[in-house]
DNA sequence: ACGTTGTTCAACCAAATGGTTGACAACACT
DNA sequence: AGTGTTGTCAACCATTTGGTTGAACAACGT
C-alpha cells in the first residue's frame, strides 16, 4: 500500500482514530467498547481498527467471542525519530542564522537588505 | 476544515510532502527549486505546499517573483506533545501490568488464565 | 442443534485527494 | 512595449476515504 511512516501518519490524521489511540494508552478494549462513544456504526470503527492495525498502531487478538485490540506503542518511536531529526536540523539552521545576523548587526553590512534564504543557500 | 492536528498528520502522510520538509529543513527554497526532483507538475507541487501551509509546517513570503517556502518547525511540537503523552501513558501502563504479573507469579494465582487487559480494566 | 453476542465482509455512496492541462498574474530584462 | 521566468488558479479526472446497510461468520450458552 505504502510505507509505514505515511501509513503511521494518515492513521493519526484522523480525530476519531486519535481518540481511539488515547483511550487504548490506557486500557485494552473490545470493538463494540471502543464504538460505545462515537455516533458511528460499529462497521465505522471496525474499519477505523483496520487503518490502526495496517499501521501497526494497534494489535488484536482472539479472546472467546471478543478481539481485544491491544496498542502497540513502539510504532511511535518511528514518528518521533522522523520529526526530532528534521526538528533537530530546522533549529540548528536557525541558530547558524541568528549568529549570521548578529555579526551582520555588528559589521553593519551592505548586503543586509539580502535574504536570510539566500544567506542560507550559500552558508557551507 | 478540520483542526491543525489532523492537518499537520495528514500533511506527514504524504511521502512527497515529507521529502520536502525533510530538505526545507536544511534551507529555504523556491518552489521550482522544490519541484526539480520530482516527476509530477509543478502545479502539483504548488498544490503539495499549500496543504503544507494550512497545516502550518510552511510559509511562504514574497521576494520579487520568487516566493521563498520556509519551514516553521514549532508545528512539531503539536505532534510531539500528542504521541509523547500517550506514549507516556501506555508505557507507564505496561510497566503497572509487568508488576501485577509479577505479584501474580509470586501469588500463584489461580486466576493466573484471566488475560492482562481485564486485569488492566479493573485495575487501580 | 439453536439462538445470542461480537465482529467482519461486501456493495454502495459522497466527499476528499493527488494528479493532469490550460490560462493568467506578477515581476524582471532588455 | 515585448519576452521570458516564476508561480497560482480553475476545471477536470481517477482513486481513496469514511460512512452507510445488509448479510455472513465465529464462538459461546443452553
Amino acid at each position: 500500500m505504502a510505507d509505514q511512516l505515511s501509513r503511521v501518519f494518515a492513521a493519526l490524521a484522523d480525530p476519531t482514530r486519535r481518540d481511539m489511540v488515547a483511550r487504548l494508552a490506557e486500557a485494552d478494549h473490545t470493538v463494540n467498547d471502543l464504538a460505545a462513544p462515537y455516533d458511528v456504526s460499529l462497521q465505522a470503527v471496525s474499519k477505523h481498527l483496520k487503518v490502526l492495525e495496517d499501521a501497526g498502531l494497534v494489535t488484536r487478538t482472539r479472546e472467546a467471542q471478543r478481539r481485544p485490540v491491544h496498542l502497540e506503542a513502539e510504532v511511535f518511536d518511528l514518528m518521533t525519530k522522523w520529526i526530532e531529526r528534521y526538528r533537530r536540523q530546522a533549529e540548528e539552521r536557525y541558530s547558524r542564522l541568528d549568529a549570521v545576523l548578529a555579526r551582520m548587526q555588528d559589521d553593519d553590512g551592505d548586503t543586509a537588505a539580502t535574504t536570510a534564504q539566500q544567506q542560507e543557500g550559500t552558508a557551507s
